[in-house]
DNA sequence: GCATATTTCTGAATGAAATTCAATGAATTA
DNA sequence: TAATTCATTGAATTTCATTCAGAAATATGC
């Protein structure tokens, strides 16, 4: 029979059959929140995972049950979708194109900015080589997963007369995914206020309007 | 009286004085291309210095003559200046910002595809973190220095009459570094087609031009 | 040319940190 | 209650980056 460890893989588990279980979420959880606070203080490759488990009041020996290397607790601790960000603007009620993809925007970046500095470096250091990874049962890159979200709106928007058929969904979808990107490496990178929220309304009006601009239908030309 | 170790502080030199010099000057460059070839074959977490070292012919503290951490190596192998290329950039002559901008993301593009992907991506690890570094004679983050050299193609460009004077120049320079930095990370995330330049002209096309059309003076608004 | 000083080179030793593992004990099952 | 499963432990192992003391090469002063 399959150990319970081999069952669950170190993945997270939603409900716990047993105290067995319960006990092990909890050792779990106290290791995520254990990295997550000291990583955040002192940077990824400061932090021992023996300074994490200390935190956690574990055995060092304790995080290999969960994680199989010390970059693996970066995705335990950011559990952000940013695929589901992009299903959730594209099922926005009554709007347009250009307030989905600004929706988008501001929520991907004030989620990065709810992760922290530190971890969002890391998580990108992670994703920096494309592992490609299990993601609803298809090998594929992180990257490449928030790239094809993007995607499914802007052809979502075609769909519903919000873009011309002529607008180039691919190219559209890479440099707008790509500038979201870029942003969250200016922001580690310079530590400067580049994700704020009124950044974000600028960065929407200065970049995404323009580009969507010779799209639009010319019934919604006003739409920005 | 300080040691020529100590004078050029394991900085690359461009003329050697005397024979030690020289020789010096030639097992540096030894540990370069060694290091260069192998972290493009193998990527550099996958190297040990003491490979380095091996396919260089050396032993494997004399890394540590040249360099005083792996991490540096990257900076020795990628020799691009950014700042220099925006310069270039801005005395292009008798053209427009458009114009300017294209030529800029172009070279760009093409130096970080030149540099290969194995080193970009640790040149991005390296620089996630703000380290400040001298600079002609100042303390700026290499992102900052980017960002800035951007900046002052834009401002000349406002000077020269190519943009008009409303142009919200830190703002463009902001998001048109950030999405250069974005392609550079889409590329090392999914190993994709983005950096071609074929990829480069649409790009161009479908983002500079619109970011840039509401700037342009009206007597060049045919200038894309 | 010779002696001394300086700098580079060498590779074994060091140290730090990630990972493994055999033993322990708590929870589960029969 | 006994047998089994599996999380937990922390010391042992392993893997490198980095250091360092001595050797070799080069430069300098006489």
């Amino acid at each position: 029979m399959l150990s319970y460890k081999r069952e669950n893989g170190g993945e997270e588990l939603d409900q716990p059959r047993t105290n067995r279980q319960k006990r092990a979420m909890e050792t779990r959880a106290k290791i995520v929140a254990a990295a997550k606070k000291v990583i955040a203080e002192k940077g990824f490759h400061h932090v021992s995972i023996e300074e994490i488990a200390r935190e956690a009041k574990v055995a060092t020996g304790s995080f290999y049950t969960y994680f199989k290397c010390k970059e693996d607790i970066i995705e335990a601790i950011n559990q952000t979708d940013f695929y589901r960000l992009a299903e959730l603007a594209n099922e926005l009620p009554d709007t347009d194109i250009t307030k989905r993809l600004s929706f988008y925007c501001k929520s991907f970046l004030s989620a990065i900015e709810e992760i922290g500095i530190e971890i969002c470096r890391q998580w990108i250091r992670n994703n920096l080589s494309p592992a490609e990874m299990d993601i609803r049962g298809e090998k594929i890159t992180k990257y490449a997963y928030d790239y094809r979200a993007m995607q499914e709106v802007l052809n979502a928007a075609v769909k519903r007369g919000e873009l011309t058929e002529n607008a180039p969904v691919d190219e559209l979808a890479l440099y707008i995914n790509a500038e979201l990107y870029g942003l969250m490496v200016a922001w580690c990178m310079s530590d400067a206020k580049v994700i704020g929220s009124e950044k974000t309304e600028q960065f929407c009006k200065t970049v995404i309007s323009p580009a969507l601009a010779p799209y639009l239908p010319p019934d919604r030309q006003g739409g920005a």
